[in-house]
DNA sequence: AATAATTTTTAGCTTTGCCTAAAATAAAAC
DNA sequence: GTTTTATTTTAGGCAAAGCTAAAAATTATT
């Protein structure tokens, strides 16, 4: 695999988080790279010459097989990255994430498998997101939303959405974590609001706060 | 403290290498970096601009303090991440290099005070190197090289030069590491090689192995 | 279907960082 | 103390990657 640029890199992660394999629009890339859309235009063209992407004037950006690839193997060393600031150095959820965009684009296959291995040979990262492997496998996205479950469920957190800092301020100091188990008490008929218990008390979860959280029946 | 191109930590590192505070010449400077000489001009010329280096044309260019303390920071970060690649990911010696040459880019002094500590609080690195402390201090340069002790001492191997792979690799096949110790058991009048002496065993060591290994006596 | 609004592209400019070739300066040799 | 040689700088080019403003194409509206 030959060696590209940052922001090469930045590009193809764009483009396989906003469509993964379908096109996307000049505007939604632009808006996503923070760029203005005559940059955008040419970079993807740039792209294009490397036969990285597919791109039709006017109408959108597409990935290639080759461009998926190298998508993927940007997002399992992000994610890597990020498991080894929080497992290993001890960040929070919310701080990892710029770092890890600076790392992903450290180049070296051999880096990323003794990592992969320091690590314990994780599928998840700190998130629950699933880490794609060597050959591009995804390993399954957990959980589904815990407003999803009902009444009586014994659930387990096992993924949180990137909300934001406040979102995850709120879950630090709920004490929300990977792998805490709950059972749900009740559900609010006003407001979708959840009521979860565990051997410690209860307490409630508002709409938005369960849309953002993901768990299993356990 | 701002934040530097790549290219331009790389000038700064080169710098310190070459002239550490002393000036250096835009020819050496070059050779270096592996650039041409009109390059080099520029780049110093822009690095003056940011205060990092005096510049006096024809003559030479010198770090400031500032430019010092840049030298510092990347050489402190870039012995880091190689002792991180050794003890925890298990690269071998002469692999790392290339890979510190990257990492020591990233951007995030959090990071590299959770490394530090993550390391143990290291003061030299895997070749033995002193580390730069926070704030700039240097641990000293340990050891001498093993041609300068008499027959007779217990010495301890402290430090080796980066001498290039097939010196490291020579190494490995003589099992020589940081730490090992030996004693002192003859010194060759003809060619300056010297007969290490150990519970296993005793060996020569040419004289251009000697000249790259430093030892301290224990 | 024709016009208006939006999106995308082209054209031309900027900075970083490298290049080559020519001019200027410093150092070495006679 | 000139002249020759070596080093350094200037001048002018090129590619990546961004920008603004204007032109072109697409989509939406009457």
């Amino acid at each position: 695999m030959k060696t590209h640029t940052e922001s090469e890199e930045n590009y193809i992660k764009a483009l396989y988080h906003l469509g993964g394999e379908q096109p996307v629009s000049n505007g939604d890339l632009a808006q996503r790279i923070g760029a203005k859309g005559s940059s955008v235009t040419q970079a993807v063209k740039r792209l294009g010459q490397k036969e990285l992407v597919n791109v039709v004037p006017y109408k959108g950006v597409q990935l290639t097989p080759q461009g998926i690839r190298l998508a993927k193997s940007i997002l399992r060393k992000h994610r890597l990255w990020e498991t080894f600031l929080v497992d290993k150095l001890g960040f929070g959820w919310d701080e990892v994430h710029p770092l890890a965009e600076q790392l992903e684009h450290i180049q070296s296959e051999e880096l990323v498998d003794r990592l992969f291995q320091f690590l314990g040979s994780p599928k998840h990262d700190p998130h629950g997101d699933p880490i794609p492997e060597r050959d591009g496998q995804m390993p399954p996205v957990l959980g589904q939303p815990i407003g999803a479950f009902s009444s009586g469920a014994e659930i387990r957190i096992v993924r949180v959405e990137d909300a934001g800092t406040e979102f995850f301020d709120q879950l630090e100091t709920m004490n929300i974590n990977l792998g805490n188990t709950y059972e749900i008490r009740a559900i609010s008929a006003f407001d979708s609001s959840v009521e979860l218990g565990s051997s410690t008390g209860s307490f409630w979860l508002s709409q938005s706060m369960c849309a953002n959280i993901y768990a299993i029946q356990s």
